[in-house]
DNA sequence: CAATATTGAATGAATAGTCATTCATTTTAA
DNA sequence: TTAAAATGAATGACTATTCATTCAATATTG
């Protein structure tokens, strides 16, 4: 017997988990019924309950199957950079490269993140976390090397960071007119937020 | 006849926009029932909407309100500093002050904003808009006085000053624990941001 | 090699509830 | 007395989830 189809990666998950992402992204978690997803995925609605829970787990699996992907990519980039500052420049930089990439994901992961950290009962977001201490892990490491004032605090430090470009992401992905490049979006963040943390020589 | 009850600002209609903040920052938006907000008021599900034409509305009206009061008291506080570095550093000192006055307020602000924005149809928000250009003025001030590089835009700079406030906003009202009292979150975020924008001497 | 049986993925109509909104009725107060 | 305000039970729309059924693919059998 020849290697069968079925062999690869399950399609009808993946097909699912995009689908619920350009339908989230497009009406939003609370405005999206299951069947606006089983339309975009092409399968009936109780498809969608063979691979998933209920819909709250959707958007869990949603999350966590893509914070582990960029998780994973971030720290692959970082590993080979030392200097501590370089570092953040490229983490914002890998930030806007992913926006870019992902549009929708990003809409949906910048619009819903706060509402399901808050609601979506027994959900920690590990995931999430692990990603700011991504940012906390530079900046401590920036304070041990004399690069970052040591009385700024880590985790507060991170959620600025976060938040900054967050905010941005938002504005990008919900602008329909591309008033601002991601480029110029990328370079004025950069310049602000190191100027701000990294002691000047 | 002698000045009625009824002639001053309406009881109910403040009393139910607060039941609404207080079950909001609760339960969120889409998590709220009409009648949760009711019994919060002490009043009846239709009573309501003899204030409000419907939920959507409710929670437009909660943050025009909202904002234009904190517009106008931010707008006041401004006006007697010259130095737009001085006014960013009071600007962040108040939006601080604020959080910590209304804590159910700035939850709600914080987590529903963006959700709002993108899908009650109709809905702008000038207000928020207004509240973000106090920023963006004061750092076209700034660069018309030298004190901020040309080459950064406003309508950027304005967005991640927000969206740092804002996340650390966030940290503050979801945290049950005090992990960082307001004190810290606005002296850090201050020392952060006015490096990060103001030119160095 | 058929013919038949088994499997389980996929379907989508039906269920079982939920809740925003309405409005006939009651209460308040001028 | 009567107009306005308030009430809350009833309505009607909406939708997440279930599950009996279908059917294509594979396995078994003679």
């Amino acid at each position: 017997m020849k290697n069968t189809v079925n062999h690869e990666k399950n399609d009808k998950h993946e097909q699912i988990l995009r689908a619920a992402i350009k339908t989230f992204a497009r009406k939003g978690f609370y405005n999206t019924r299951i069947s606006d997803i089983a339309k975009e995925a092409n399968v009936a609605d109780g498809t969608i309950y063979l691979y998933f829970k209920n819909k709250d787990i959707l958007l869990v699996s949603l999350f966590e199957e893509s914070m582990n992907q960029i998780i994973q990519m971030v720290n692959e980039r970082l590993s080979s950079i030392t200097d501590p500052i370089e570092q953040l420049r490229a983490f914002i930089k890998i930030h806007f490269e992913l926006i870019k990439k992902d549009k929708f994901l990003a809409e949906v992961i910048s619009v819903e993140l706060r509402q399901s950290n808050k609601f979506i009962k027994e959900y920690k977001n590990i995931k999430f976390k692990e990603y700011l201490n991504i940012i906390s892990g530079i900046i401590r490491d920036a304070q041990a090397k004399g690069l970052v004032a040591k009385h700024l605090m880590p985790g507060i430090i991170k959620r600025m960071v976060f938040g900054a470009l967050d905010e941005l992401t938002l504005i990008w992905v919900l602008a329909g007119d591309s008033k601002y490049s991601i480029e110029k979006l990328s370079k004025d963040a950069t310049e602000v937020l190191i100027n701000g943390i990294a002691i000047k020589k």
